[in-house]
DNA sequence: CCAAGATAGTTGACATGGAAACTATCTGTA
DNA sequence: TACAGATAGTTTCCATGTCAACTATCTTGG
């Protein structure tokens, strides 16, 4: 049998630093919010509810980059904790939408101060030209690429 | 009530772009590789074990980040598709190594080309000065925060 | 006005990973 | 040498997401 030929190393390649980083980020940030009783999903749809008008789960999903069903057990999650309160749309008995409760719309700038921090952890030692050309960079894939959904996991 | 206080952006994060971005490379790249049968877990197995002699489980858990539990259930779904191997260690009652077999040999280039290709087609419009950065930025986050788990997800 | 198709949300089957309990085996020490 | 504890893997239960089928409701063309 010959040699299994060479093929190029995982680390060669920059989606694998990314995703190593970016799997740290969510864990830490993920451990965070935990002791607030909130995961990472949740996070994102109460940022996403908060201070805007009632939102229905369709719209939710999209935003979000998730199916609807996972919206629904995610509403339940939320609403289970009074976090979120579901509201039936008088005009059409098919809809609903989705609203922070005030538990829910408290507790978002507590959750807002652990991602500030969490942010600050992982890339504050960077010069800040360090930080620019990262985000710039990594807005110019967005933008490159029609990135649209927001990134839970 | 009072109007909610208003709080950081999502967009205001870093981490919320690189998770966006690494987000977007992971199932870019799990959409390529489904095609030949593979999922992510599978192909950083299938990498890892490559060119090297075989290695136990409790390592490779080591390597990737992942517990045992998870191994075990990996190295199911691999020894299903007959791309590895799994034999007990002669000396350790407990020990058991795993391996690619000659078809999971066969099949790592093919799956490192598509990884070049999707790495390729998602930075590959950077300036090389950007890239750089990116990658040079990445790694000292790494190195700072003390990272060591393969990313998976 | 009504039936056909579109749309909103839910549900159930499946996939996959973590946590912790469990089984089997090994090892070091008294 | 025997037993207590360490170690290797497996298993079970749970969490959480997708996909596709399903229910209920709405809308529209004839």
């Amino acid at each position: 049998m010959p040699p299994p030929p060479p093929v190029s190393d995982l680390t060669t390649h920059l989606g694998f630093w990314l995703r190593t980083v970016s799997n740290h980020v969510s864990h830490a940030f993920a451990a965070k919010i935990a002791e607030k009783g909130v995961t990472v999903a949740e996070w994102t749809v109460m940022r996403t509810l908060y201070g805007k008008d009632p939102m229905s789960p369709s719209r939710l999903a999209d935003e979000m980059g998730m199916t609807r069903g996972a919206i629904t057990k995610l509403a339940d999650r939320l609403i289970g904790k009074a976090l979120v309160r579901r509201t039936a749309d008088p005009q059409d008995g098919r809809a609903q939408t989705l609203a922070l409760t005030d538990r829910g719309t408290a507790l978002v700038p507590d959750l807002a101060k652990l991602a500030d921090q969490n942010d600050a952890e992982t890339f504050g030692h960077l010069l800040p030209a360090e930080r620019d050309v990262l985000e710039q960079s990594l807005k110019q894939i967005v933008a490159h690429r029609r990135i649209t959904a927001l990134p839970i996991a």
